[in-house]
DNA sequence: CATGCCATGTAAACAGTTACATGATTTA
DNA sequence: TAAATCATGTAACTGTTTACATGGCATG
């Protein structure tokens, strides 16, 4: 259930509207934990239901604003310090590289060559980012950059491993 | 709808019942593609029915033996060239990061911390079964050492960043 | 003849995606 | 006043997990 937890991780920061949650989610968390509305609104209601959440403010065009109560933070952080992270991780990129057999060796070349483009990519793009969150004080920006890091030493690996893989199909 | 292709690919190595593929799912694609039991009989019961998979022979207590037809190979080779993989992962580790200002710096190292020493682990796990890969001679085996090279790298690139995640919480 | 393994299947619950639906307020 | 943005919600579908249910066959 870490939806509830992201939702709860952002709102530790401050209140904030299912439409603000939104925009964070799409600008921070998208390489983490995206959402869509449709399950942000319905988890803040059932966060709301179980009193990790108040509604604190209605304003115009039904805004409703979002506050985490004291058991809220709570449960936040026995997620963080006692539940251990998930290691299932599911990689359609992986799967296929199992069954490169079934193609030729310059099909199965050409798609280790696409993820390492892919890789570059993604590499440029954190680097190109990383100068815009540098800025960043508030707790977000500032752990955000550890997982930023991440991502770049991540996509450094695949792009490397992607040519290294390339270069042993004969 | 990977599982559906997870599952044409391992039997475009050869004919097998559910349950040998569930075994194959649990050894080599544990950490790529996991099935259960449930998934996996369903999906060879909607393979069947769209004419990708064929029941070639059914043997003592119920056991049907499927083989992929022409038309599965030929979805299989399609899935794997042209449709581009997906770049979305969840990974509730990185999440947590995001969160660490709520709780005490001696706790957000400690979880840094376990996250290395896992990554220590996994590291440690991937390279006793090299070995064991090493010697099969299998399609599911050459290119599964692809894969295995991939985790492997994963895991040094985790524990690093975890050590040195570490270091910058003050 | 009991235990373990082989073998398949269904049902309910939970999580996530896509599409639909509606309407208020601000700004150019 | 039209367009963009703010703002919330529901419905249908797909995928995944967990639990339940059943029974055959081989081996000690």
């Amino acid at each position: 259930m870490s939806l509830r937890h992201a939702v709860l991780g952002l709102l530790s920061e401050g209140p904030a509207s299912g439409y603000d949650l939104l925009k964070t989610f799409d600008v921070s968390l998208a390489n983490v934990w995206p959402a869509t509305q449709s399950q942000l609104y319905s988890e803040l209601g059932k966060l709301a239901g179980a009193g990790l959440v108040d509604v604190v403010s209605e304003g115009p065009r039904g805004r409703k604003e979002y506050a985490i109560t004291e058991e809220g933070l709570a449960e936040l952080r026995r997620w963080v310090t006692e539940v251990e992270p998930t290691q299932v991780v599911r990689s359609d990129m992986l799967l296929r590289v199992f069954f490169l057999a079934q193609v030729s060796p310059e099909q199965a070349r050409d798609y280790l060559r696409r993820r390492a483009e892919e890789a570059a990519k993604d590499l440029e793009h954190i680097e190109s980012i990383r100068e815009f969150v540098e800025s960043g004080t508030d707790n977000l920006s500032v752990y955000g950059r550890l997982a930023l890091e991440y991502g770049l030493r991540l996509a450094k690996s695949q792009k490397e491993w992607a040519e290294w893989a390339g270069g042993r199909i004969h």
